[in-house]
DNA sequence: CATAAATGATTGCATAACGCAATTAATGAT
DNA sequence: ATCATTAATTGCGTTATGCAATCATTTATG
């Protein structure tokens, strides 16, 4: 059985080690969510705009979690569903992402147009734009999380 | 026939745009190597540690020119061969990869390991790596491309 | 209490993308 | 002339993805 080439068995390349984990279609925009969006729910994930398959998803969230970048909390209304939230290592992600939709809106433009819940952040500086996200992070944490549970 | 979920027909969302073109396992090392470690021909990508197939890098390099991240141009010595370089769309993609190469270093720096042509740019403050990197290229082009091929 | 709806997943199947080896066409070198 | 190099392309088998249907559990409703 031919496994898919994962970088990391041939190269210690931080960014090819990076891509064996980040480098899909799904994975970066799923962080996204968490991240931008305010988007802490597999029902709510399934409604984004790019229409991300079920079994995908599924896939994706039990990856991001093996690999420390989600981790998960039973939500306090309901028994059958579960709250996402980016560990410190998924929230460190901020900056690649930023840069990336930067780079768009820069030079794909034409094809782009800032989301709404996510203007204030690109109106910012860079480091603004980080530290404006990773608060807004913390203050859902603190309605939403458990205290103790703060990985 | 079923393509290829593509997410700009249903999102305009600068991530999700951006990884339409980025978002797979080799993109992002081929502009890795046209930016960071001096590799501008095809057989030189052949050979990077990660073992691209040589249809796969044909594909990627065709779809890159495509949408004007890279150029190409005929190579001074050969007729047969072809000298890769990234455009300023290209280039400024540099901020990304850094802070993705960064991330990977901070956080999953056990299995990764910074190549030595790369390790004056990590060791510089993220606006001088970036200048770094753009000097670097500028220089190569001065030497390699003719004067008017600027793009 | 019985039934229906919501939710987080999993399964089966068809298709597209990928990985590998071999091959091609054009050019250069001996 | 013959062989090697280079930038691809082709064929074929494997893997990943997309989609629809389904499942199991929990909550809501009559």
């Amino acid at each position: 059985m031919v496994k898919r080439n994962e970088h990391s068995n041939l190269s210690q390349c931080p960014l090819a080690c990076a891509l064996d984990i980040l480098g899909d279609h799904w994975t970066l925009l799923i962080i996204r969510n968490l991240m931008l969006f305010g988007c802490h729910e597999y029902k709510d994930m399934l409604a984004m705009p790019e229409s991300i398959s079920s079994n995908i998803l599924s896939n994706r969230l039990k990856k991001l979690e093996s690999v420390a970048i989600i981790a998960s909390a039973p939500h306090p209304d309901s028994k059958r569903r579960k709250l996402y939230y980016l560990t410190d290592k998924g929230k460190d992600l901020v900056h690649a992402i930023l840069e990336l939709a930067r780079w768009a809106n820069q030079h794909i433009g034409d094809r782009t147009c800032i989301p709404a819940a996510a203007l204030p952040i690109f109106a910012a500086s860079r480091d603004d734009a980080a530290r404006m996200v990773l608060d807004n992070l913390a203050a859902w944490e603190r309605q939403n999380l458990p205290q103790t549970e703060k990985i």
